[in-house]
DNA sequence: CAGACTGTTCAGATAATTCTGAATAGACTT
DNA sequence: AAGTCTATTCAGAATTATCTGAACAGTCTG
């Protein structure tokens, strides 16, 4: 066995195991596994090239990538002299990645206060409870802030 | 209107939506809906209840409940004289909730570390690619540990 | 311009999740 | 013991998510 068989089979694994991940966080798998194609191989790959090497649809891969756009975790680059489209990582991905799930934890909290909003004045004991689960997505959002900054590659 | 049907309205938002927000953070909706109704309501709620008041039947009831108590998030306490369970929040839910996410983000860095481990060594560039991957993990699995124990209650 | 190739969209197919009703087993009551 | 109430399990139904192929519009090439 050669190392380049080794290392294909090795990325392989991979993706698959990525594509699971992402399920478990809310992503869908393909996502997952062009997200994981693109860490391991590191420069850009063409539209077709994920289709291929995925085993999907080239629909499926275009609908997979508006989201990891939408979400800023890939770019799309030109390469000259192919009419292809080719995606890498986004530069900072992993922040990225961090401040979606902050403004989940963020959008979450702010649920939380629109309904103490609405309480009644007597209603105190619901407000306590309600204030606690806010202050606990508190929590988590200033921790997720945290990590944003310290993952954010510090701009020339 | 009166506060209660006040009250009512208000909680019945706040259920549906904390059920959406489940659903964005990878929980069926109808877990977060219960969870959700325990928030609300702060004293033990019966099974039966939790049937009626959701409008869903009894087996989705018993499969929900069954995934909050795995995760540590509800408990299930007898009342004497009535034969039904109640239910109410863990005492250190939010906790728990922080540990569960903790446990999701170091398998991911187990995943990927695994991975690397099977990388020849002439990798290089992969190796440095999954090594930056898990390091993410790693400073986010930091920053989850550090809520956990913030929001665990001191025991006394 | 005609033909080849590219990515997107969308209706329908496929697959996965979630919910239900019925069957079951355990526990209490009389 | 028979009857009632309880929670669980599970096969199938209903709903939701995901994937595909075809149609399309845009772009390049010869």
């Amino acid at each position: 066995m050669n190392t380049t068989e080794q290392i294909d089979r090795v990325r392989d694994d991979f993706i698959t195991r990525m594509g699971v991940i992402a399920m478990g966080e809310g992503l869908p798998r393909m996502s997952g596994q062009i997200f994981a194609m693109l860490v391991f191989e590191g420069e850009a790959i063409a539209f077709g090239a994920l289709s291929r090497r995925l085993s999907v649809s080239r629909a499926t891969i275009s609908t997979s990538i508006r989201l990891l756009e939408e979400r800023g975790l890939i770019r799309r680059v030109n390469k000259t002299g192919d009419r292809q489209d080719y995606f890498q990582l986004a530069d900072d991905a992993y922040a990225a990645m961090t401040k979606y799930a902050l403004a989940g934890t963020r959008h979450a909290k702010a649920e939380i206060n629109d309904t103490m909003s609405k309480l009644p004045e007597d209603a105190e004991g619901v407000r306590a409870r309600l204030d606690s689960f806010a202050a606990f997505y508190d929590t988590i959002s200033e921790a997720l802030d945290d990590v944003a900054t310290r993952v954010s590659k510090p701009k020339i």
